[in-house]
DNA sequence: GTGGTCTAGACCACC
DNA sequence: GTGGTCTAGACCACG
């Protein structure tokens, strides 16, 4: 995990940015253990309440669990919250995406390109972080 | 164009945002006038100063020029800033499509035929816009 | 003479620049005979109020004389209003070029060299100025 | 840092050359704090707004960086936009420096003075400002 | 009419 | 505390 404290996203979202799409791309899974947000925060060098902060949002919003004096957890079962809203969502990351890479002289083609080529790196490298756990 | 005053991005961004899509679309081409930022402020029903500040940093951007009492107008040579830093841009927001749209219980495909229409969309060729209904 | 309209400089104060730096060069001299403001506004495909703007304030500040039915003039004595003034202009316009030259990565020596080619501009084209006259 | 409300430049523009003609001179480097806007903003007896968009704008020519709840800081890696650009500017502004001192009666000897005290000015090495004395 | 600048003041988000 | 955003309204400069 690695945080831009220059970035225009907050600290604390970078970290839930992070954890999601590691759920996402299968790296983490239901019941893995996260680090403490005080290892994390030390890891990180950044402040313990920011990682605080992006741990209880990610409760809140149903992708982790805490159980008090064991730890925290991947959730057992990740939130389906509005598929509608998530198609809208997605659909306009994909005009953004498509924007930022037409004003930067790429064609559709580069872009479906880079898509796989981060469909790869997204889910490809599950093995070998099965052994870091 | 539409703003919504409840999204997580700013509204000033919100319009720079709606003006680059416009351009890397082809919507808006090099000369073309821009409302001015008056005009904007009242058709979208927010302060004049919120318009201009988007027009401010578009400008800076490289995006639109002005000139003083005739108006707005999109540059003559669009910006090209820095490749490398673009590609890795590019690649970041294709990540962050991914993760949604893993998230959202998609698969690889699905996220194919959605940055097709998306591209579709941004380009304004509303042939297959007829398949759609 | 050159205008330019996308300049952030108005276009009325680019002419005066334009016309006081060749006064300066000694490419206009006393009595020599300015083109009528609207003949100037055609070759320059302008407004003709924006030129009489422009020769307005150069007579107000003394630089050129109007005859009524005549022509403009460049003044018979050319003014030399507050040399302290002036001086501070100076320096204030000299530092404002070093910080423009080291943060493009040049040295003093360079500014030098930079300063010395624009002298021989300003100064030594008159021979084939005057056969234009 | 002083400002001058009855310049013809407005107010936010000198905050910007300032810091830069700063960081020319080396008075300020990479890493270092600014002021907040709002502490800048009281002692310059302006409006807290006026210094934002000052660093605003200077962000986002980047020459200075923000984090949010931490502050303002010169940037790590300063700009280097267009070299060709730059050299013209620089051109323009060596110009003008003639065309103002040969206006004010001063010859080019004069003003490479002027322009070796603004360099020991802008560097901030004293030692020549003692013999000056 | 256009854009350019500045003010005073509010509320929020982040660390 | 920091920066980030938005508002309402004023005045000026330009063409």
């Amino acid at each position: 995990m690695l945080i831009n404290p220059a970035d225009e996203l907050p600290i604390y979202r970078q970290i839930m940015r992070q954890i999601t799409e590691a759920i996402a791309g299968g790296k983490l899974k239901s019941g893995d253990k996260l680090l403490s947000h005080r290892e994390l925060s030390e890891q990180l060098v950044i402040a313990p309440l920011t990682v605080k902060k992006a741990y209880d949002e990610l409760e809140l919003l149903g992708f982790i669990e805490t159980a008090r004096g064991r730890g925290t957890f991947v959730a057992a079962k990740l939130p389906v919250p509005d598929p509608d809203a998530d198609l809208e969502r997605v659909r306009q990351t994909a005009r953004r995406l498509l924007a930022q890479a037409y004003l930067a002289g790429m064609n559709f083609e580069q872009v479906r390109e880079i898509l796989a080529d981060a469909h790869e790196h997204l889910i490809g490298t599950h093995k070998s972080e099965k052994e870091k756990a």
